[in-house]
DNA sequence: CGATAAATAGACCTAAATGTCTTTTTATCT
DNA sequence: AGATAAAAAGACATTTAGGTCTATTTATCG
């Protein structure tokens, strides 16, 4: 595969988080369910996000995970940074064992031209490349409340 | 990570093997010894590469493996669809589930920028980009040999 | 203060990717 | 024909990514 499954989760997880209201934390359960990203593999994957200073957590009553920065601020290549699936810097990963700028190996050039437009693509765009173009009453509330049409109701009432 | 392991493997083997006299075939012994791939997963690779049709092998004495096309016939993207890396087509890797063109997700058009990019250099690049810039003499002979300076000497006497 | 609701932490499981080994098949050479 | 040398096949082991579960900590609310 080229994305990671845990990389592209990160970045479904941020971008939702972008396109959510910025006063209130929004709860790990409703971006599991919105995203479609299992809860407790998403939970490990926020917690790196913390870490890294892209989010902020609170814990408790009322608790949640909102954006650490303005939308501007967040690049895509914190993000991969953030859950380890950074893109390859130092070394060619083409080239057999003991490649590098002095002693390049035959594919040196064609893969540093791939890399680098990956990079620039992470480095260039941020959250704000991401917002949802069209204003939406729902965003910010879980989507169950969406297809239920009860936005109050847990989903455990028993 | 951003490329697997193994599509990393098949692009060095054809690489390997595109920088061989085209007359006489490489054994996997050679290969591997001369890549630094692992012998028996190298093998296995290779099958696949025989499979897509992209190298022609020849068993018993005096056999191994020669490309099946001339270097300016084999893209990258031929090679990473014959392990199995074909870089995501239809999906958009970063939507949350129902994502396509009519219904595109917040991320849609970022993520499909850089997937065409990956696509255009997977289809552009074939291994005539990668050919070695100076002829060496010992292209083609196992690199033990280059270390040893006993080319004619099996690895394992005894 | 006690109940509740959230993140946090970490043990643990599963599946897929990766790597190793052995046997079988097939061709070539003497 | 027999010996040898190669790919082919496939069983098996290991490692890592991905995913689940449970307990703990921390905050808020009544």
């Amino acid at each position: 595969m080229l994305v990671s499954q845990t990389s592209e989760y990160a970045l479904r997880a941020m971008a939702w988080l972008a396109s959510a209201p910025p006063d209130e934390p929004v709860r790990s359960r409703d971006l599991a369910a919105g995203s479609g990203i299992p809860l407790h593999y998403l939970s490990k994957i926020l917690r790196r996000l913390v870490l890294a200073e892209l989010l902020v957590s609170q814990k408790g009553k009322r608790g949640g995970f909102v954006l650490a920065r303005p939308v501007n601020e967040i690049r895509f290549l914190d993000i991969l940074a953030a859950v380890d699936a950074y893109p390859t810097q130092g070394r060619c990963a083409f080239g057999w064992g003991e490649c590098d700028e002095l002693n390049p190996c035959t594919m040196h050039d064609t893969w540093t031209e791939l890399n680098g437009k990956i990079l620039s693509w992470a480095a260039d765009n941020t959250l704000a490349n991401v917002q949802p173009k069209v204003p939406d009453p729902w965003f910010g509330r879980p989507p169950s409340s969406r297809d239920a049409g009860t936005p109050e109701e847990p989903e455990k009432p028993a």
